[in-house]
DNA sequence: CTGAAAGCGCTAACAA
DNA sequence: TTGTTAGCGCTTTCAG
């Protein structure tokens, strides 16, 4: 015999009271006299009853869900920033849906639509670069969206990041006060990235403001995988630069390993600063000097301005946060 | 003014045909004549039509979505099983609910209630150790479970895995071989681990296979974290061990720092293997030598294993999965 | 091949 | 404080 489902009506008849008062209990509603609120727990409690939320989304048009698009679970930058969302999205009672997008345009849309036939209440992206075909979709939903640890150029969109750019400035600043007067900027291939976008005419700023001169080969871009270690070595081993920032640890460790296989000492000939401060900069030998981005902190915040937004709440100081952040000067800066 | 949400009420009169009509277009039901298929796509596309998922999943009680529980999606262990069940399970149309647990009982419990709630047409566990609690819950709801990288002692709920105590004696032997007679085992202080209760069942009898005695002294447990190298270094360096087995990537790589950082020659002084091959092992120098899991596809199988349940195939030729393994004899082994 | 109609389980006015 | 009654938007028999 399939197992019958318990519904509000039954607990309703079995405590001899109407599905609205059922209904006000289940949700905490005041207006109920003690005595029959008691009851009515009793009977749910009896019955095993529990309230069918795809019912109650449908009549309430709320799911108290969320859709957040990553690029990559297994990306330790991003699941940083997924760790602080899922929790602040439990504390405000809400539960998300993660979809890998591996960044890729076609999915990314793909995703969001079914993201929205779910009816999610709200989304977050974190990702490279928000397409136009996507800021349409985002619009003509009503949903709110917050962006996390991506940029929006045009300003439309909430986000919460760090400034990357002013970041990477102080830390070519580090570098050059450390007396290198070559120093390489290696990011991740895709193009499209907004961060590096800004990563990368800070890079030129902060150089033409200590007074060097920008030359394009000592901007590299290699797919973002460790393997692609050995490749950034050998373009960089061609040049006769002393330092390299990079906009992506697992690069900068793989870049490490291959050095020191090499036998180049670091920091005493090379110098290296990363951006992410994953745990693998904690983990490299010697340990990543980097940027020190509050990355559960970036999630959390972007959970936090979403739940605002969900809610309507009109006192909404700011729709584009800006974390604080600092450069910790490891083993791989002098 | 509200954007009014476009229904297949609307598409149907705007069609000029009933919604069952728009309902079977929609669902890819295959009597509908093709003139009048196409006029509704058409109608679809003029007023942007999209199928409400919600009412959808509360009229044919089915939600295209499953839960599952993570212990925490930064470790890389599990974010890479996590990545395997996304994958598959966006190929089979479904998404997950992805929800945090931290290994915490009551948390689990707490998690799951609500994913049932919202009518998750299956779920993914990982985790530790299912308590009793959580296999009431699991078999009073009749939503089917898959484990994915946990053992059901019990051999009750499908799972997938590897052989966790075949391939930890197999460590042992390997490191009794290259001449290790002290061999320490190191674990997270978790004690309700189910698969580090098998590893160390194991190591156990490994030694004594191996004619060595068991000596708890060797064995021990920390919690898991990258900071705790320190302490287990400390705790080994009181004993005459020349080879240690870890159950856990960043509890090993923290040792290996920790180790190396005290002047220990591995793998000359000092033996190190691994159990789960994650991108840490990569990552460290030397390199790991490492239990290779298949970790991305425990993640797959689990979710494949999982459709076949939702759809109450019966040719489930096996519930309890038990996928291939081989260890890498990388730089922390002579 | 198509339509009518009865729910799915719950919320939210509106009355009382 | 409680009950009545419409729906929410869709699927799914059952007829035809």
């Amino acid at each position: 015999m399939e197992k019958q489902t318990v519904t509000i009506y039954d607990v309703a008849r079995e405590a001899g009271v109407s599905m609205a008062t059922v209904s006000r209990v289940v949700n905490g509603n005041p207006n109920v006299k003690p005595s029959t609120r008691k009851k009515v727990f009793a009977v749910i409690d009896e019955l095993n009853y529990r309230p069918n939320a795809v019912a109650r989304g449908l009549a309430s048009k709320k799911t108290t869900t969320v859709g957040v698009l990553i690029p990559d679970v297994t990306n330790l930058y991003y699941s940083a920033l997924a760790r602080g969302i899922d929790d602040i999205a439990t504390m405000y009672k809400y539960n998300i849906i993660l979809a890998n997008s591996d960044e890729n345009e076609q999915k990314e849309v793909k995703v969001l639509n079914t993201l929205l036939a779910k009816q999610v209440d709200g989304v977050i992206y974190m990702g490279t670069k928000i397409t136009d075909e996507l800021r349409d979709e985002f619009e003509r939903s009503r949903t709110p969206v917050v962006l996390a640890g991506t940029v929006d150029p045009q300003k439309e969109l909430a986000s919460v990041n760090i400034d990357y750019g002013k970041a990477l400035k102080q830390s070519v600043d580090l570098l050059v006060k450390n007396g290198n007067k070559n120093i390489a900027f290696v990011y991740k291939s895709d193009e499209e990235n907004v961060n590096d976008a800004l990563r990368l005419a800070a890079y030129r700023e902060a150089l033409e403001e200590n007074g060097l001169t920008y030359n394009e080969d000592y901007v590299i871009q290699e797919a973002n995988s460790y393997k692609n270690g050995q490749a950034v070595y050998d373009r960089l081993a061609n040049l006769d630069a002393t330092a390299a920032v990079f906009s992506d640890d697992e690069l900068a460790v793989g870049f490490l390993n291959v050095a020191i296989n090499n036998g180049l000492k670091v920091p005493e000939d090379f110098e290296i600063v990363t951006s992410n401060n994953s745990k693998l900069a904690k983990l490299s030998r010697p340990e990543l000097s980097t940027v020190v981005q509050p990355l559960y902190d970036i999630g959390a915040v972007a959970m936090r301005l979403l739940t605002k937004l969900m809610n309507k709440e009109d006192d909404i100081s700011d729709k584009h946060v800006v974390l604080p952040y600092h450069i910790d000067n490891k083993g791989t800066t002098k």
